[in-house]
DNA sequence: AATTGTTTACTAATCA
DNA sequence: TGATTAGTAAACAATT
C-alpha cells in the first residue's frame, strides 16, 4: 500500500540478479557486511517488486549466499547476539559485473579458482581473515579522520579515504549506491530508533522506490538512512545492536588464491583482534574487504544508472 | 516455532 | 549447440 500512484513503474522487476542485489546491500554499509535480515530489508526497501513473494525470492537469495563463493559468512561475536551471521563479499571476488550486466556475470567467482583479480587479496583463509581485519582497521581510522575534517562533510565518500588510489569503475556497486543515496550537503538525520529510514530514500530508477520527489538527475535528498560520508547510519548504530565482530570468515576459503597480502598488511597488530575495543566503540567496526569489489568487482551497477 | 544456512535438483536463459 | 549461469523449489539441519 505504500506508494500510491506510482506503482506501475516501480513494481517492475529490477534488472539485477540476486547476487547483484546482495552485493549492493553489502556495499551499502561501511562495514561491508550485513546480516541476512538486513539484506532482505535493503532489497525490499529499495525495490518494491521484492515486497511480494518474499518466501520465494528470499529462499533464492539464501541459496545464492551459500552457493556462491563470492559471499562469505562472518560470525557474530559472543557479545553481539542475534540470529545468523553477517555476510560479506569475498575480497577476491573481483570484477563480477565488469561486463555491465547485472543479470549474468561473465564468470562465476570461485574461490580457489583462477578468477581472482584483486592483487591485494590474501592467499590463505587465515590471511583472508587477517586481511579483512586490516581493512577494517583502515576503514575505522578513515572514519575517525573524516569525522574531524569539517570540510569533508556532505557527501564525502569514505571509500576515497580508505582507498585513495583505487579507481571506482563506473559500474561499481559502491558507486551506484553512492550516487543513489549521496547526501546533497550534510548530515542526515537519525531515526529515533537509531535505525535507518529506508523509505525516505528517493529512487533513481523506476524499479526503485522512494518517497521523495523524483528527479533522478538531481542530487538525491538522502534521508535519514545515510549519514555523512554516504553511509547508512545503521552501520554505526546497527539497528540498536552494537557493531558486528571483526570479520572472521566461516566459509572455508580454499587456499589457492593466486594473490598475496601486500607487505604493509602483513604485520597485523594485535589491536585487530576480534575482541579489540575498537569494535565496541560503535564507531563502525568496519569489516571491510570490499575493496576488491568496490574498486573493480562491482563494476557494473553504475553504468546501468548512467544509461537511464 | 521461526529464522538462517546448506544442499540437491531441475528449468530457463544466455554465452561462446 | 553445448556449457555456463541464474532462478526456483524443496528437504533438511542448525540456531535462537
Amino acid at each position: 500500500m505504500p506508494r500510491p500512484g506510482r506503482n506501475t513503474y516501480s513494481d517492475q522487476k529490477p534488472p539485477y540478479s540476486y547476487i547483484s542485489l546482495t552485493a549492493m546491500a553489502i556495499q551499502s554499509c561501511p562495514e561491508k557486511m550485513l546480516p541476512l535480515s538486513d539484506i532482505y530489508k535493503f532489497i525490499m526497501d529499495r525495490f518494491p517488486y521484492y515486497r511480494e513473494n518474499t518466501q520465494r525470492w528470499q529462499n533464492s537469495l539464501r541459496h545464492n549466499l551459500s552457493f556462491n563463493d563470492c559471499f562469505i559468512k562472518i560470525p557474530r561475536r559472543p557479545d553481539q547476539p542475534g540470529k545468523g551471521s553477517f555476510w560479506a563479499l569475498h575480497p577476491s571476488c573481483g570484477d563480477m559485473f565488469e561486463n555491465g550486466s547485472f543479470l549474468r556475470r561473465r564468470k562465476r567467482f570461485k574461490v580457489g579458482g583462477m578468477l581472482v583479480t584483486d592483487p591485494l587479496a590474501p592467499s590463505k583463509p587465515q590471511d583472508t581473515t587477517h586481511y579483512l581485519q586490516q581493512q577494517a582497521k583502515l576503514r575505522l581510522s578513515a572514519l575517525h579522520a573524516a569525522a574531524h575534517l569539517p570540510q569533508m562533510s556532505g557527501g564525502y565518500n569514505l571509500s576515497s579515504v580508505t582507498q585513495p588510489s583505487s579507481f571506482k569503475h563506473p559500474f561499481a556497486i559502491e558507486n551506484i549506491i553512492a550516487r543513489e543515496y549521496k547526501i546533497p550537503g550534510g548530515l542526515a538525520a537519525f531515526s529515533t530508533s537509531g535505525y535507518p529510514l529506508h523509505n525516505q530514500l528517493t529512487p533513481a530508477w523506476p524499479h526503485m522506490y522512494g518517497s521523495g520527489m523524483m528527479d533522478s538527475a538531481a542530487p538525491i535528498s538522502m534521508a535519514s538512512d545515510y549519514s555523512a560520508y554516504g553511509m547508512p547510519l545503521k552501520s554505526i548504530c546497527h539497528g540498536g545492536q552494537t557493531l558486528p565482530a571483526f570479520p572472521v570468515p566461516i566459509k572455508p576459503t580454499p587456499t589457492s588464491m593466486p594473490t598475496h597480502i601486500p607487505a604493509f598488511l602483513a604485520n597485523s597488530p594485535q589491536s585487530l583482534s576480534p575482541t579489540s575495543p575498537q569494535t565496541a566503540t560503535g564507531q563502525s567496526s568496519p569489516v571491510a574487504h570490499g575493496e576488491a569489489l568496490s574498486s573493480s568487482a562491482s563494476t557494473a551497477l553504475q553504468s546501468a544508472v548512467a544509461v537511464h
